[in-house]
DNA sequence: ACGAGTGTTTGATCTTGGTCAAGTTGCCGG
DNA sequence: CCGGCAACTTGACCAAGATCAAACACTCGT
């Protein structure tokens, strides 16, 4: 066996949804899968084309975006090692919906159609895993959909940073949250996964600031009332 | 066999989840699935509550709705006879995500979690047909994501309408649309559904008929320029 | 036919958030 | 130390859509 299957073998055996499968049929799904390299910037796949397979990232991270007919697109997604993108289209028959890229320099593994979905009728097992993965896809989506149909801007980011705060947490403690990327590149990421501008997202840390819930001190972020804070995230 | 019993197992081959299934399965399952009668307006299952089992539409329609902290919510799906609803919480481990309510004197099938848990791993075409379900259930509220995130309120009625025309019409053809909901009721669901006050909705309509792209007669809409309607869904 | 009640339209006004443009800060290489 | 670039902030303005309120239209029961 040569040095890209074993590669890819291994590759399939780290990823949530395959890992500990039948190795007879991990054997043969190995086969016929192949490794692709983006470099950052690069599109992957493009909205309305042909689906041909599976994309599980195994280094890297890759962004799903949707475009609209006038030009502008939004980023709806970040998909980082161990997960996958784009499986919906395999299983109906319609193109892909969507369009993916590398943010930067990005490592896939491509398991083509037809394969996955024979291994998929022999492998009770690979078909309740496929299940809860889309299940839990469609959580994801329905809670996005959820706060941009009725959350505002602001809300969007409390519940942003509420997020990153151990759950069990209590009372008008201060507490301390790192943003996921350093102060210079939090806005465009960030932003745009909160469907907002730079500007308007930066008034908004700005209004908490002014309002006592939060201090803002480069790329960290102090809560100074967290229960005041959890209460502005209603209303 | 009892009258209830033969009207499950009629209303579970209807249905295109289980439609032309292995008839000891369907039995199996039919024997544990009940029919439920709700009236207009009565809630069906509530955020958060625990997931029981599948629930299927016979007759009547169903809305979904999300609800915000501050008791506003909004409809974000319409389930009519054949279609399922709140499968995604039965395949992980999580609660309710979405309250239903019926909108009309409505019946539903109650399928419990486990019997469909345990046919799903003895039916592989099961299986299948669960996957595509679930994958067209991720089309649908993409494409919802997509016209909240970037589409304007009368880029997405637009969408609406042509979603009801057959998509091998072409030219500038007159197509007659039949809203979906009993006259006297379109403004408030739909809408909602749409992401948009009734009095916008209105407006829309009205800014539609006098650019003489659509007449509006009832509850019937007329498309009077198919090919100028396309051309304004983008821009 | 009449009136009540609900659904729909219209108008005036307000809030949210986007856009554009002009600063500011901070970082880095010479 | 200093210029330059990129990220960030701030302000003025604008557009989309929400809200509130009032007028209008359609059913339906009596």
């Amino acid at each position: 066996m040569c040095a890209a299957a074993v590669q890819v073998l291994q590759a399939l055996s780290a990823s949530s949804l395959f890992a500990g499968l039948d190795p007879a049929a991990l054997g043969r799904l190995a086969g016929s899968t192949e490794l692709r390299d983006f470099s950052g910037g690069a599109v992957i796949c493009r909205e309305g084309q042909p689906r041909t397979g599976l994309h599980l990232v195994t280094r890297g991270q890759v962004k799903l975006l949707l475009q609209a007919g006038n030009g502008h697109e939004k980023v709806f997604d970040l998909i980082g090692p161990g997960a996958c993108f784009g499986e919906p289209s395999l299983y109906t028959d319609q193109p892909h919906q969507i369009t993916a890229a590398a943010i930067v320099d990005t490592q896939l593994l491509h398991v083509p159609r037809a394969d996955l979905l024979s291994t998929l009728q022999e492998t009770p097992e690979l078909a309740l895993r496929v299940i809860k993965g889309l299940a839990s896809r469609i959580y994801r989506r329905t809670h996005d959909l959820k706060s941009y149909m009725l959350m505002s801007g602001t809300q969007r980011v409390i519940c942003y940073l509420l997020y990153e705060v151990p759950l069990q947490q209590e009372g008008p403690a201060e507490v301390a949250v790192t943003l996921p990327v350093r102060k210079g590149l939090i806005a465009p990421r960030l932003a745009s996964r909160l469907n907002l501008t730079q500007e308007h997202f930066s008034r908004i840390l700005h209004e908490l600031a002014v309002a006592a819930l939060i201090k803002v001190e480069g790329q960290r972020v102090h809560i100074r009332d967290l229960s005041r804070l959890r209460a502005a995230a209603m209303s």
